[in-house]
DNA sequence: ACCACTGAGTTCCCTGAGGGAACTCAGCTG
DNA sequence: CAGCTGAGTTCCCTCAGGGAACTCAGTGGT
């Protein structure tokens, strides 16, 4: 955890980024995403120390983005699942994914392709606008104050 | 930065974690993409440690997502502003705010607003397949290998 | 009954990154 | 020429991350 706590600010990315952005989170989250679920499994694949990866996954599953799920009583044993806030929280992984095919990616190519299940075909996430529908990214977009927005001072 | 390198991790998410993964990375990425473009100011808005903002700053310059930007000789002044890299980044920024605004938004609601520039309308991106246009999200995908992933061992 | 093994964490110590405040430095401004 | 401003540096302190070893419950093998 940084020392300076993002959780509080009235930012919808700081607060989201209070509960991934800490190094190892979203490789976790990955990881789960594609059926890596147990301490062990974790741990070697990821390479992370045990220790940061017990902080994590306690801190994840507090936060509401894992569950831990008994797969075996005597001996108690479980496995950590997506929520369906771990879920969408994954979709902000499938941009990064994207982001880093596009501009990070050598020669090789991409390390991972993305199949849509519904249409069969290897493709990658685009944004579009939840009111038109139309393509709509960062260079299309606005940004005003909204409800939760600290109040500020008159600027008569 | 972290004790451990994620840059050279075979994932694209790492990848893209090793750029913007840092404590305050996204949120300079936002100040700026709000407007917030010079040194003092982003630290004022922040609160940031002035150490810990020259960091960031260089090191996103480095990576192609800002650009330093003179607005005055003498005296030399400068801005940062967003590459077409950055820009794109920031879309990853509104995936992330919108998980916040429906997860962690409190009774006063969303702190920002999105408004859709060429529509007009405030709302939210949602994830698309780029195949076939149809909303695409991480329950509905399949991660496949792809040519960058490192050799696997043959299982006969 | 005894031993090794496995999953899932803890504990301990060391190093290095983040925070804060003060300092620098060039070039205006009054 | 004294002070101000933008944009960083420097210094020091503390605490989080890394690594490896240790724990502990339950199980399977002999």
């Amino acid at each position: 955890m940084q020392r300076t706590r993002f959780g509080d600010m009235p930012c919808s990315i700081a607060r989201t980024w209070n509960v991934i952005g800490e190094p190892w989170s979203p490789l976790i989250l990955r990881d789960i995403y594609v059926g890596v679920r147990r301490f062990d499994d974790l741990q070697a694949s990821l390479g992370i120390s045990r220790k940061v990866l017990a902080e994590r996954l306690t801190w994840l599953v507090d936060q509401q983005v894992l569950d831990r799920h008994p797969y075996s009583d005597r001996p108690t044993r479980h496995e950590y699942v997506l929520t369906p806030r771990g879920v969408e929280l994954c979709d902000a992984l499938l941009v990064l994914a994207r982001w880093g095919d596009r501009w990070l990616a050598g020669a090789d190519g991409p390390p991972a392709l993305f199949r849509h299940r519904s249409c069969g075909a290897t493709s990658h996430v685009t944004l579009h606008c939840s009111h038109c529908d139309q393509p709509m990214t960062a260079s299309d977009v606005d940004v005003l104050d909204g409800p939760g927005a600290p109040a500020r001072e008159e600027t008569p």
